[in-house]
DNA sequence: GTGAAGCACT
DNA sequence: CTCTGGGTGCTTCACC
């Protein structure tokens, strides 16, 4: 018997390196019968070769037409999987099964209920949970072992989709089989659709490693699977092609997705089995159990909810946009004496320092920058009207392009509404984030820009869109922090905190507190946050850096507790190498060994704001959890949709809104104890804009 | 496809 | 003398 194979010489030569140093131990599963096998491989050839010996080097070579053709030469042995309790310890391998029929299904579901625990995975449609359909579910609690239940295949007959939600639905339902998954927010999104709930959310293997590992630069299952398991997954890319070859799960051959899906179930397990441990014996076992794990069923849900958009406020605005915007391009290209592509900085920096003389006031890496700070030095130094005129325009292309043409089309079709991804380990500092898209950058600094904000509205009859902000909250944690008698004092007894810092530094009475002073002292509150320089502050505040030194300076003599608080992260985190937030939150500083001192300075930023604002991003957490069980208790209407960082936005019916801002009110400023007040504002409208 | 520049938010 | 605010995500251009 031959099989001729189109390989490359480079393929060959892993072949043999692969089968040469393939141990005995590494044999896959025991074949009932041994069928010798010879082949070519391209110019290779194998005489004598046992099947079960080949297998493994053809699935970690992923070449699927020859794992076709072997198992066309095994026919008969289909059965190879040994049953539970009687594989040898010698056996490694992947036993991987496609319930494909009812009495299959029912065996699984029958298990499944009998687990205690088992990890689960879905494959879908497409890559944003909500709008995809479900094409098959994955399960395993056992290493080596996984079952793939397809639900819509290209080929092939599947169960129909609701004799699997019978079977599958009550294991997954129950709260007391404990379920472990890859980033468990996606599955339970899709789930959710499909009409059911999971119960017994247990562990998140993404968040478990974000957690142990933040320096890591990937918690994606592909990278866990090859650093802790020392597996290379089978690429996603190899079953859906790549570009406009794309294709979606649903048009793979099942066979293929059973062995792509089977994998992620069954290593997602595998890696569970690894970090569990670690989690339960270290630091983070309460941040991982009480505020994170909860939060992946805040967020499920958040997503779920969306946001309803009134496209035609955007319709008004793209248009009027369009026409000032032509305006604002001819007088620019007039001014200029020719037409050219404003939104290339390279042809802008032509234009305006080779052609219009204008003098480069920075440089880039690749050119001379032509940014927001660069037009507004030019605009001053001269009176050429250009960098005003692309000021504008670059700001009304950014609120087009980014917002008001995009958003319209996101609004998913079956629910109406925009529904976002939130990230629970996008940001190392524990923030979360958010895209597709990305409604924690929503403009609100001007006054264009707000009316984005006018388009988000309430979606539901009766109902207000319901916003509640904790004030000040990054100081509140500093004061909490550095135990600053004064700043804590300022808090207590509910000053506005930027004119009572500029009172104290200006040594007058708070009634007699300038506008200027007050934004020296709110720039310099926030500086301390981001670890501001003298250049910094004479920069935001177009006073000298001599002056802004000195203000500087008179800040941390008034404030001498904040001076020890800073001191003490820096060395804190140049002993540990890492600093640690108010949940234990922790994040290594690699920066503070460098032998640069520009990024030695950076790591001294960068652990004293990760305490504060990671801190910051623990307590709103905490408030989401603590909310969102509330909500579930009963008796409250309002339904989580947005959080940005130190805001969450609700949506409530008119009637019940004060007594569900006093409820949300209550939770956020309760979520963790400081040992300064917590006060939250809250605001509700029609719309996210009146809501503010 | 990737990197850089620029800019929206907190 | 040089540099000079933490953290995100998205769009566009330019280049490979």
């Amino acid at each position: 018997m031959e099989h001729a194979a189109e390989l490359t010489p480079k393929q060959c030569e892993n072949v043999l390196a692969f089968a040469d140093q393939m141990p005995i131990t590494r044999q896959l599963v025991t074949l009932r019968r041994d069928v010798p096998l010879d082949f070519s491989l391209g110019n290779c050839r194998f005489t004598g070769v046992p099947v079960h010996a080949v297998r493994p080097i053809f699935k970690e070579l992923r070449l699927h037409r020859l794992m076709d053709q072997l198992n066309d030469l095994a026919a008969g042995e289909e059965d190879i999987i040994p049953a539970a309790g009687t594989e040898s310890a010698t056996v490694v391998g992947f036993a991987y099964h496609l319930v494909d029929n009812q009495e299959k299904l029912h065996a699984l579901a029958k298990a499944l209920r009998g687990q205690p625990s088992f990890a689960f995975d879905t494959e879908t449609t497409g890559l944003n949970p909500v709008g995809s359909d479900l094409v098959g579910l994955s399960f395993s609690w056992r290493a080596g072992e996984a079952w793939y239940v397809p639900v819509r295949a290209a080929s092939g007959d599947t169960i129909p989709l609701a004799r699997v939600m019978e079977a599958l639905g009550p294991p997954l339902r129950n709260p007391a089989v404990r379920k472990c998954g890859q980033n468990m927010k996606y599955d339970l999104v899709v789930l959710r659709q499909a009409g059911i709930e999971v119960g017994g959310v247990d562990f998140d293997t993404m968040i478990a490693s974000a957690l142990l590992s933040p320096g890591r630069s990937s918690h994606g299952l592909d990278a866990l699977a090859l650093d802790l398991c020392g597996h290379r997954k089978i690429p996603t890319r190899e079953l859906l092609g790549s570009g406009r070859n794309e294709i979606t799960m649903d048009q793979v051959d099942t066979r293929r997705v059973c062995e792509y899906a089977c994998e992620d179930a069954d290593f997602t397990w595998r890696i569970k089995e690894i970090l569990e441990p670690q989690i339960e014996s270290g630091t983070v076992r309460s941040l991982f159990r009480d505020t994170e794990m909860p939060l992946v069923e805040v967020l499920t849900e958040m997503e779920c909810n969306g946001i309803a958009l009134d496209a035609a406020i955007l319709a008004d605005m793209s248009e009027m946009l369009a026409g000032r915007m032509t305006e604002l391009a001819r007088q620019i290209e007039d001014a200029a004496g020719h037409p050219f592509n404003i939104d290339s900085t390279k042809q802008l920096a032509e234009v305006l320092f080779d052609e219009q003389g204008l003098k480069p006031v920075r440089r880039t890496k690749t050119g001379r920058s032509t940014d927001a700070a660069t037009l507004e030095a030019l605009r001053e130094q001269c009176d050429n009207p250009i960098p005003n005129l692309v000021l504008e325009y670059r700001e009304l292309a950014k609120l087009k392009g980014t917002y008001v043409d995009p958003l319209p089309g996101m609004i998913v079709a079956k629910t109406g509404r925009l529904h976002a991804s939130f990230h629970q380990t996008g940001a190392i500092t524990g923030r979360l984030s958010s895209s597709d898209p990305n409604l924690q950058n929503i403009p609100v600094r001007t006054e264009i820009g707000r009316r984005i904000r006018g388009a988000f509205v309430a979606g539901r009859p009766d109902h207000v869109l319901l916003t509640a902000d904790y004030s000040q909250i990054e100081l509140r944690v500093l004061a909490h922090f550095c135990q600053d008698r004064a700043l804590l004092e300022a808090f207590r007894t509910g000053q506005d905190i930027h004119t009572f810092v500029a009172a104290q530094i200006h040594g007058v009475t708070v009634d007699h507190v300038s506008r200027e002073q007050r934004g020296a002292a709110k720039a310099v509150n926030f500086g301390i946050i981001y670890g501001q320089t003298p250049f910094g502050l004479s920069k935001a505040l177009g006073i000298s850096q001599a002056e802004a030194k000195a203000f500087i300076d008179m800040y941390f003599m008034r404030y001498p507790g904040i001076r020890l608080f800073i001191d003490g992260t820096i060395a804190e985190a140049q002993r540990q190498g890492y600093v640690q937030t108010l949940l234990g939150r922790r994040r290594p500083v690699p920066e503070l060994g460098s032998r640069n001192l520009q990024q030695r300075a950076l790591g001294e930023r960068i652990a004293v704001n990760t305490v504060i604002q990671g801190s910051a991003a623990d307590l709103i957490k905490r408030a989401m959890v603590d909310i969102h069980r509330e909500l579930h208790a009963g008796g409250h209407p309002s339904r989580m949709l947005l959080q940005v960082h130190d805001e969450l936005v609700f949506e409530t019916p008119r009637e019940a809104v004060q007594a569900e801002a006093e409820m949300i009110r209550t939770r956020m400023s309760g979520a963790l104890p400081l040992d300064v007040p917590i006060t939250v504002d809250l605001n509700w409208g029609a719309n996210w804009l009146e809501s503010k």
